[in-house]
DNA sequence: TGCAAAATAGCACGGTCGTTCTATTTTCAA
DNA sequence: TTGAAAATAGAACGACCGTGCTATTTTGCA
């Protein structure tokens, strides 16, 4: 591979790429920006199928067309949001626990970092999880977008615990999948128990169950 | 404790408990009840936020201010389907479970059965699950509702996990809260991605995972 | 069988929604 | 500085929402 490469967890073509070239942003593409933050927000406390146009003007000081005539349908902005959300995302999660050595240090980045994202961080929910609720039984390209990004999430985590077990940090026979789908696990339960029960003690609780399942598969110290 | 006394795991007070004595239901009873199960299987597709009392009065071939009588206001009806899930959820998870002997093997059918309501049953998504995310950022009577069932399920699995203990089926130091928060974290998974993602195997993920955190907390076989 | 009471329907209200259309303002390059 | 293009505003639309009000129908006991 090149050596320029960068890693991207990243499969969705994103059409906004690459148009910063040598002239800055244009009035329409930075209000545009700024519309898809204020949504993002939005979508954060009220859902994604919640979040209107209307809510958004209002918090923008702009009128409801003016903000419509950005994206052309609600869709279009609720797909934006997505977006967005997969951005920093990529961001606060993947792209600092990438700094860390190959193999269990950087599991257990990726792991903080995720958890630090999820737990009751401010106050902003994630959309990953309250948007896979919202859209379980709504096919649509909403839906597409959110699983999209969830499987990039979740492949690139898939990879991460391949790596550790080819660096010999976890046992020879770890089932990735299966280690994978209960560090899932753990983050929904932190998510659905801080968030919704607001349980303390859901952040250690997560932790612990991290470390449990590091034993099992394993892990030797670093 | 009074030998006539039967399990419930519920801590709810339910206002029509006891008014089918003696007499049969009257007719506007029969179709409250209807209407619940219609509005019951709306919210499992579209969420309880979604629920619109037009869409319930078109299913139930009645008109809008009929349905609306029996419920005096959306509010209302939204915590009636709670309380309608949260029935259904104890006849098929927690009382069928019951019948088992105490400790380990009780434990097991009740995370079979939660595992079973949570999967790809049919079509309906699980109301605690799906409810959590729309609510929880939502205060109100209704996110009160929906936090008091899940509350009474999960100490109920709590206080089953300290019984299999007792029994010594389980380790001694084994810390009942965390591997609730353990098995909770595979429900969600489970639920995630077989609705969400689609994920086939899902449900042996979560099988397995159990296994893994049977054998965590040193069960010993029955 | 009749009659009060309960159940249901029908209609209207004010509100919000996404979207469309047209006018106005702002931006930016020639 | 000017003029075309882009951005934004404003008003209106049909649809659906929860809710209140007033008939009308249905129920079930005396």
């Amino acid at each position: 591979m090149p050596v320029t490469s960068q890693p991207s967890m990243t499969d969705i073509p994103d059409p906004e790429a690459g148009n910063g070239r040598a002239r800055l942003m244009q009035k329409g593409q930075q209000t545009k920006s700024a519309i898809v933050d204020a949504a993002l927000g939005l979508a954060t406390q009220i859902g994604i199928e919640g979040l209107s146009i209307g809510a958004v003007a209002e918090v923008m000081q702009m009128s409801k067309s003016g903000v419509f005539a950005h994206f052309g349908s609600r869709e279009e902005l609720q797909i934006s949001v997505v977006r967005e959300y997969h951005h920093r995302f990529e961001l606060e999660v993947f792209y600092p626990a990438m700094q860390e050595a190959r193999g269990l240090p950087r599991l257990q980045a990726l792991f903080a970092n995720w958890m630090k994202r999820t737990s009751a961080e401010i106050d902003s929910g994630c959309l990953y999880i309250s948007g896979a609720a919202e859209f379980d039984d709504r096919p649509g390209p909403v839906s597409d977008a959110l699983a999209s990004s969830v499987k990039t999430w979740l492949s690139a985590l898939h990879r991460c615990v391949l790596k550790a077990r080819e660096a010999g940090h976890l046992a020879e026979n770890t089932d990735a999948a299966q280690m994978s789908f209960e560090l899932h696990g753990l983050v929904l339960a932190l998510h659905y128990e801080a968030r919704f029960l607001k349980t303390d003690k859901s952040l250690d609780r997560a932790q612990r169950g991290f470390e449990h399942i590091l034993l099992r598969y394993g892990a030797s110290p670093t």
